[in-house]
DNA sequence: GATATTTGCGTATATATTACACAAATAAGA
DNA sequence: TCTTATTTGTGTAATATATACGCAAATATC
């Protein structure tokens, strides 16, 4: 069988932020192309002997700076053949999560535009990234209730209700913060620091962290992470 | 941006069968290559108009005679640059099950070898195809407890003790039957025929039917499908 | 010092999950 | 045809989990 085919495979990634109580998305702003002064989803093709996810990683931080830990991968686009106007070309998307402080590296690079955007607002992309935004959002707000994911946005150490808000913003639900507390706290994952911090007006917080290794350990045990809401 | 990239793509995809309270899969015997003679999953390249999730369904089609109405992408394995010897190749993998009728058709197609294994008794598999079909049965283990994909894999028509034992079988677990049945009833999507059903000795079964409307609406309203075992 | 704001916490009620055993309907064998 | 073995069908009590709900403590601001 000769083979013939001739398909590009491009990465995008979709990367969240958490700030303000609201959620950021990091969008580029396109060089070149059709698309040139557009923003859209960091991303581009992957080399011939790159790992697919090495590619994301890479495409991430040429385009933005940020170095992020993990990626996970989320969907491959590929049904509508013609996505792209130039090539034929499939897209593998990632989505991750960084930490505010991670955010500041995008503002000092230089190599291209790269800004956080409220997730709110976001309505229109070019190519097919729409689609791929409102997966990643999907699926994020699928994992917050049964995967500790939400520490990914926070700081190392924060208040309560900073993962109050996160969860109340991003399921867009009133949470009940006695039950809320409890349920989290049950888990035996957090960890309080003694420290504690004070913004504006009222009672001063508590400052927690989250135990990753006391979390995996549990997991191990066949205990299961989940979150329901009144 | 001159793009020299030279990716081959292709799908590969793990369809399961449920007979004889056995999971099965589907393989299919190599006929030429390397692994000539191999029996591995059904897959192929896709074409330059193709559509990922067509090139599945076609491929398949070709290589066992099974149409199958559904496939559900599973994940895109592009990491190891070296997992075809051949090509730079990644895949997009899926999967989907049958009911035990359409399991028939496979025998009677001669473009290819076609058979069903015991998912126990597959222990090696050409090129990376053992850690796809791993990972098709993880998901298909995490789905059957919160969607009603086992449904998937039985007759339109079935007794109660066969759904049971499906759940016993791929989730490996012993289940109770009282409490498994008040579980399920309490969904309201399972509907009796009126019918029964016996086999060999022992009280007639009645005959349920799963009812897809009645699990869509319930869906809408909010309604979370899920099956905790004692 | 009074007021507004945010944090931290407990209990009673309702709901869901679990554990558990026997009778009914049939086939097979004596 | 009677006895035995096999499979189906069903309810209740005990336990665990989820929900609803309000007030006092600590601080900044005025």
């Amino acid at each position: 069988m000769k083979l013939d085919q001739d398909i590009k495979v491009a990465v995008d990634i979709v990367l969240f932020g958490y700030e303000d109580s609201k959620l950021h998305v990091l969008l580029i702003k396109q060089k070149y192309g059709k698309y040139r002064g557009k923003w859209s989803l960091p991303g581009g093709f992957v080399k011939n002997k790159e790992g697919l996810l090495d590619a994301a990683l890479r495409e991430l931080n040429e385009e933005s700076g940020v170095t992020v830990a993990n990626l996970e991968q989320l969907y491959t686009f590929g049904d509508d053949v013609k996505r792209d106007h130039r090539y034929r070309v499939i897209t593998v998307a990632y989505f991750g999560t960084v930490i505010p402080s991670s955010m500041q590296l995008v503002a000092t690079t230089d190599a291209t535009d790269a800004a956080w955007f409220d997730m709110e607002e976001i309505d229109s992309l070019p190519y097919d990234h729409m689609g791929i935004l409102r997966a990643a959002y999907e699926r994020l707000r699928a994992k917050l209730k049964y995967q500790p994911i939400g520490f990914g946005l926070l700081s190392k150490k924060f208040p309560f209700s900073d993962l109050e808000n996160l969860y109340a913003t991003i399921l867009k639900q009133k949470i009940d913060r006695r039950n809320f507390r409890k349920k989290i706290l049950s888990f035996d994952f957090l960890e309080e620091t003694g420290e504690t911090i004070q913004k504006g007006s009222g009672r001063p917080a508590l400052l927690y962290r989250f135990d990753k290794r006391e979390y995996e350990r549990s997991v191990k045990q066949g205990i299961h992470f989940e979150i329901k809401f009144a």
